[in-house]
DNA sequence: TCCTCATAACTTTTT
DNA sequence: GTTATGAGGA
């Protein structure tokens, strides 16, 4: 038994205990720091290298593409090459490989697509149509977010139309309705269908679940306080026959309600698993005292919780401090300066900075701050570049190439770039569809088009498909990565984007993003022949390029000079030596929206997953006014600031403005201090 | 059928 | 300050 016994060296007795306990149930109660994914990683390195435990009967699922592809690197680290059979993704791309294989017992031909959420939408509206319920009164978004989170507690549309509990519920009930038939109409799947359908056919097919089961003994499950209904019963059914499931996670952390994770999950695990053990990792390895003290203090104002004490054996470190700035313009200014004068002056490197802030839109002012000085940056998240409009367009093509019976991809590509196909002609072209009982794509060449339609019309559509058609032949053998850039030459893709674009720099850049998506392409075809032997098809890297797992990748190069911009839900899970946390104000941070629905213990948790990040300090800003809808307002400290510990922070005033405008920055900004105190 | 210009409505977080 | 929609002209 010492071979591979140093994987439990240097970790403290709570971490050893949830290494080694690899049988039967286990909860593990995670603070911020406390090693998790080092427990994680560890304990399926102990696993296989002490326990013998096969690498392939093994699952580890996570919340996000990044934390599963973090853990992989690292676990090939730990377990060495046989990392590889290891089963480690987010619950969508498990659920959607488990679909693809046997999702015809649940309606699913194996060229099924996923949706995502703007495809969603379009068919919501194309439900409402069918259903003739007026998008003005009902709005679509609503409408979406309702039948997403019936879904995610695994309500069909059968059981919701039974269940409805007012007119708005029964107008959504009809709408599902349609909305489902057109999805299998489509060969799709959304998101929470992933989920969904996954569980159905666990539950209802006694064969494939067996099959699941027997194939993986050990299942863990990272971010457990992020889950939803639909993907606990998941995990639940994978671990039915062996019970050997460990669950990780923090209900401090708990920042994704509105995606219909459920903290009760946890409770749910402690009673579905009466003998489960439970492991809380209190020690802090991450923040200076002072940090991790201001973290506590905020978080205890959320009342009933699990109970936990987090501590430190770090430094008591810097106070935390907070500036104030005229605007967003000048706080995004400050931030940026202060990085500037750190890189220089303390040799602070630009990649130990992380700037955070609660709504993507907030990016923009610090995206022209770093612009403007130079300051070398990354935007983690932002506007993804799978939902970049051209980028899109391009997957809404090889879609079409996989599956032709994705109509949503028919109608956004049909006349991008422009082949003279409107509106009229497409709806004449969806009323023959439906009369036929098929695709829209696939009745493009029906002779008998040109008889309810202009026939010049019903001619460029068969011109379209036969194109298509063509193009379809050459993507399965070798030279499908031709086929695709035939496609983007043929139809002058590349001068369709600069004719559009509203200044050449933009076109450019765009037309570098298709290009950026035919060079993924390129290498997860590459990466599939390594893998299985030539067996490179266009087809399943397609699809994998919809659940977007690895578009992400290729932006990683050399972030250790960059200052990292992101959301605060982005940051959950990193780290980072020196953490900026812009915009803490009311109505931001607590968002407005939380504050009407009345859900600020959600917002306070946002804030602690931003503060517990910080390794070393730790500075927060707020912009005095802000421009809200192109009018100035004046914005007031948040609720939170009050809630940390007085004594650990600094108040820096004012932090930076223009010379010009000081005198009357200075002015503008005592009132509004004024009206802060008074509020 | 396409394109331009005006106006309205909107903004949380993501697989 | 944006992006989605609509009316009206070419």
């Amino acid at each position: 038994m010492t071979l591979g016994m140093e994987i439990l060296e240097g970790l403290n007795p709570a971490q050893k205990q949830a290494v080694e306990t690899i049988d039967g149930p286990l909860l593990i109660i995670a603070g911020p720091g406390s090693g998790k994914t080092r427990v994680i990683t560890h304990r399926i390195a102990y696993m296989v290298r002490v326990r013998d435990v096969l690498p392939y009967r093994i699952a580890a699922v996570t919340f996000t593409n990044k934390a599963a592809r973090e853990m992989k690197d690292r676990l090939e680290r730990l377990v060495g090459p046989h990392s590889d059979a290891l089963t480690v993704g987010t619950f969508h791309s498990f659920c959607a490989q488990m679909l693809r294989r046997d999702g015809s017992h649940v309606g699913l031909s194996p060229s099924y697509t996923i949706f995502d959420s703007d495809d969603q939408l379009a068919l919501i509206k194309q439900a409402m149509e069918l259903a003739d319920i007026d998008a003005k009164q009902f709005p679509p978004q609503a409408v979406r977010s309702t039948i997403s989170k019936a879904k995610s507690i695994l309500v069909d549309a059968q059981t919701f139309a039974r269940n409805q509990q007012n007119y708005f519920e029964e107008r959504c009930a009809r709408i599902y309705h349609h909305y489902e038939e057109l999805l299998a109409r489509n060969n799709a799947a959304d998101f929470d269908d992933l989920l969904m359908r996954a569980v159905q056919l666990l539950q209802d097919n006694q064969e494939v679940r067996e099959r699941y089961q027997e194939r993986y003994h050990y299942l863990m499950v990272d971010e457990f306080q992020d889950t939803n209904v639909a993907q606990y019963r998941l995990a639940r059914l994978l671990a039915e026959e062996r019970h050997n499931i460990c669950v990780v996670g923090d209900p401090d952390q708990s920042i994704y309600s509105w995606r219909s994770a459920d903290i009760r999950n946890i409770l749910s695990f402690q009673n579905d698993y009466a003998d489960a053990a439970t492991i809380s990792l209190e020690q802090n390895y991450r923040s200076t005292g002072k940090i991790l003290e201001a973290a506590k203090q905020l978080i205890s104002a959320n009342g009933i919780r699990l109970n936990k004490d987090l501590f430190t054996d770090n430094d008591q470190g810097k106070p935390v401090t907070i500036h104030e700035a005229y605007d967003e313009g000048e706080e995004a200014s400050f931030v940026i300066d202060e990085i500037a004068r750190l890189v220089r002056e303390e040799k602070m490197e630009r990649g130990d900075c992380a700037v955070m802030y609660r709504v993507n839109a907030q990016s923009r002012a610090l995206e022209e701050a770093c612009l403007h000085r130079g300051m070398k940056y990354r935007l983690v998240g932002g506007v993804r570049f799978y939902q970049r409009r051209e980028v899109k367009d391009l997957m809404c093509y090889l879609r079409l190439l996989v599956n032709p019976n994705d109509d949503n991809a028919f109608l956004r590509i049909i006349n991008t770039p422009r082949r003279e196909i409107g509106p009229a002609t497409l709806d004449k072209l969806a009323t023959w569809a439906l009369k036929r009982g098929q695709g829209l794509y696939h009745v493009c060449d029906d002779f008998a088009l040109s008889e309810v339609m202009n026939p010049k019309a019903a001619e460029k559509l068969q011109k379209f498909k036969a194109w298509l058609d063509a193009k379809r032949q050459f993507c399965f053998g070798q030279n499908s990565l031709q086929a695709v850039q035939e496609l983007i030459t043929d139809m002058d893709y590349e001068g369709w984007l600069m004719q559009n674009a509203s200044s050449p720099r933009i076109g450019e850049k765009n037309i570098e993003n298709i290009w950026q998506l035919v060079r993924s392409i390129e290498r997860m075809l590459e990466k599939q022949e390594d893998e299985e032997e030539g067996a490179s098809d266009l087809e399943s890297v397609i699809k994998k390029l919809v659940l977007l797992d690895m578009l992400e990748q290729q932006q990683e190069e050399d972030d250790s000079d960059r200052v990292q911009l992101m959301t605060l839900h982005a940051s959950k899970g990193l780290e980072f030596p020196h953490v900026y946390m812009m915009g803490v104000e009311e109505e931001f941070l607590p968002h407005r929206t939380s504050i009407e629905e009345d859900n600020i213990v959600e917002e306070r948790r946002l804030m602690y997953v931003g503060i517990t990040r910080a390794r070393e300090t730790l500075a927060m800003t707020q912009a005095l006014t802000r421009k809200q809808y192109g009018e100035k307002i004046d914005t007031t400290a948040s609720r939170f600031v009050d809630e940390m510990p007085q004594e650990d922070i600094d108040y820096l005033g004012i932090g930076i403005q223009k010379d010009e405008a000081k005198e009357d920055a200075v002015a503008e900004a005592s009132i509004a201090n004024l009206r802060a105190l008074l509020d």
